[in-house]
RNA sequence: GGAGGAGUGCCCGAGUGGCUAAAGGGGGCGGACUGUAAAUCCGCUGGCUAAGCCUACGUUGGUUCGAAUCCAACCUCCUCCA
């Protein structure tokens, strides 16, 4: 598609010439056009998000990044949170249907992702982002008053050739008709976004090619107006895996789902040659300096992989949170447990009431169950309190806790923690 | 509508009556080596109140002392014919 990385210098609008030296533009439904535009003055570009899930993940940082880039460069970001489109649940690309979601649900996972997107956006004041739900709008229509001012828009024909939905046709899967209306559905959004706040582009993740499209022609045939879509890349990791899974699962935004100090070691944990990639995606330095950062080489690349980590945690999580997850880092690896805050904090009448080793690399989540425990201890790879314990059997008594209360406890070489019992 | 083939653990993929919690590979985790990296080598890789028990080879029944393996029905996919 569009070269990533690479500086455009034919490009008049800042915006795209950041987004595109960012790497962070994948696809554009008219590059050209949509630089004029971002050039001439502030455009209002949304981005939607599904309620799949309670909490946003990594993944979703790189639309996010693109809206914040556009409103530090003076547009206005709308986020669209799928209220409504969630009731339907987007096949592209997916072989089976998701799982229909109840409305409890859903308003319990937007609750989730609201609290993130408040975090990496500016809310506040006139120009502020707004967030919106789309049930707003969806739940509203009539069914024949909606096939009748939209319907006639599209045609099945053109629908079935996204690739979005080709595979599943192609598998002969079932693809039902709730699930094929989805696009339309997100192109109506888009329309109702012009409308309302005069929105004029759509940002998403490659998947979400097709139903932008959809919206960018819906736009024109209904009312003649001039819509844009761009798409951010799917990243992979230097050893190709999809970016963003772990062991324990999907790196969360949300720090219940997973702690700022976790998430800082994620990034800390980066391949070498995955380093200048995600500062550039991920963080907002100047260039100059994540092109320094770049090149530093050996073990030298671990200060950029802490600046990287701080960097995003920062954005994601707030200056505090990253300077904490450094420290605490910092003094985990260096193991100086003093003085520092817990990691893990558990009710200290767990002790009392008799604490396995076991149960307690599953309470702090390095293993997914009492056997992934056993087999972690029995491959020599726990520490408790910097001592190798390979005894499965171990409990923890009161002798384990120093007089802060605390302990710690490893697994393997990254991942540490530090329990308090209070 | 007819004929044939296939459905195995996170993924790919062997396995045609007991020795199969299921070969091999990938991925993941751990160990050694390092720099909390990569590469390489080694180990582990269903669950549990763990020398025992439970669950598992598309689904449901059946045959058998014993089934992923045999039989029946059903579901799904693939190929060929109409």
């Amino acid at each position: 598609m569009i070269e990533a990385g690479k500086p455009a210098a034919k490009l008049k609008s800042e915006a795209l010439q950041v987004l595109l030296e960012r790497g962070l533009v994948h696809q554009c439904t008219d590059l050209e056009a949509l630089d004029a535009k971002l050039a001439a003055g502030p455009v209002t570009a949304y981005a939607g998000f599904d309620a799949t899930a309670a909490s946003l993940h990594v993944g979703h940082l790189m639309p996010l990044m693109t809206m914040r880039w556009l409103q530090k460069l003076g547009h206005k970001p709308i986020i669209v949170l799928g209220g409504g489109t969630s009731q339907v649940g987007d096949p592209s690309f997916r072989n089976e249907a998701r799982p229909l979601l109840e409305q409890q649900q859903i308003a319990a996972n937007i609750a989730g992702i609201r609290r993130s997107i408040e975090r990496l956006l500016d809310l506040e004041g006139e120009d502020g982002a707004q967030l919106v739900d789309n049930a707003e709008w969806l739940t509203e229509f009539r069914f024949l008053e909606f096939l009748r001012d939209y319907g006639a828009h599209f045609t099945v024909n053109r629908m079935m050739t996204f690739d979005s939905v080709k595979s599943r046709l192609d598998a002969q899967m079932p693809l039902t008709v709730l699930e094929f209306c989805y696009m339309m559905l997100q192109a109506v959004d888009f329309l109702e976004l012009a409308r309302r706040h005069d929105c004029s582009l759509q940002v998403g993740g490659s998947d979400q090619w097709g139903n932008i499209i959809n919206g960018v022609e819906l736009g024109r045939k209904g009312e003649g107006r001039q819509l844009f879509g761009l798409t951010v890349p799917l990243i992979t990791t230097a050893s190709g895996a999809k970016m963003g899974k772990t062991a324990a699962g999907a790196v969360w935004l949300h720090p219940e789902h997973l702690s700022p100090f976790a998430f800082w070691q994620f990034w800390r944990n980066t391949a070498d040659a995955d380093v200048p990639k995600f500062l550039r995606l991920f963080t907002e330095l100047p260039m100059n300096e994540v092109i320094r950062l770049s090149e530093l080489q050996g073990a030298e690349l671990n200060e950029a992989k802490k600046i990287l980590a701080t960097q995003v945690t920062t954005i994601v999580h707030g200056a505090e949170a990253a300077r904490h997850a450094l420290e605490q880092g910092d003094a985990l690896f260096a193991g100086q447990a003093d003085n520092l805050e817990p990691t893990h904090r558990l009710p200290l009448v767990r002790l009392a009431e008799g604490l396995g080793l076991l149960e307690l690399l599953v309470d702090v989540g390095f293993a997914t169950s009492n056997g992934d425990a056993r087999r972690l201890v029995e491959g020599g790879g726990v520490r408790l309190n910097s001592k190798v314990v390979d005894d499965p059997r171990r409990r923890i008594s009161s002798g384990d806790i120093g007089a802060k209360d605390a302990l710690t406890l490893a697994a393997g070489k990254r991942r540490k923690a530090l329990v308090r019992f209070e």
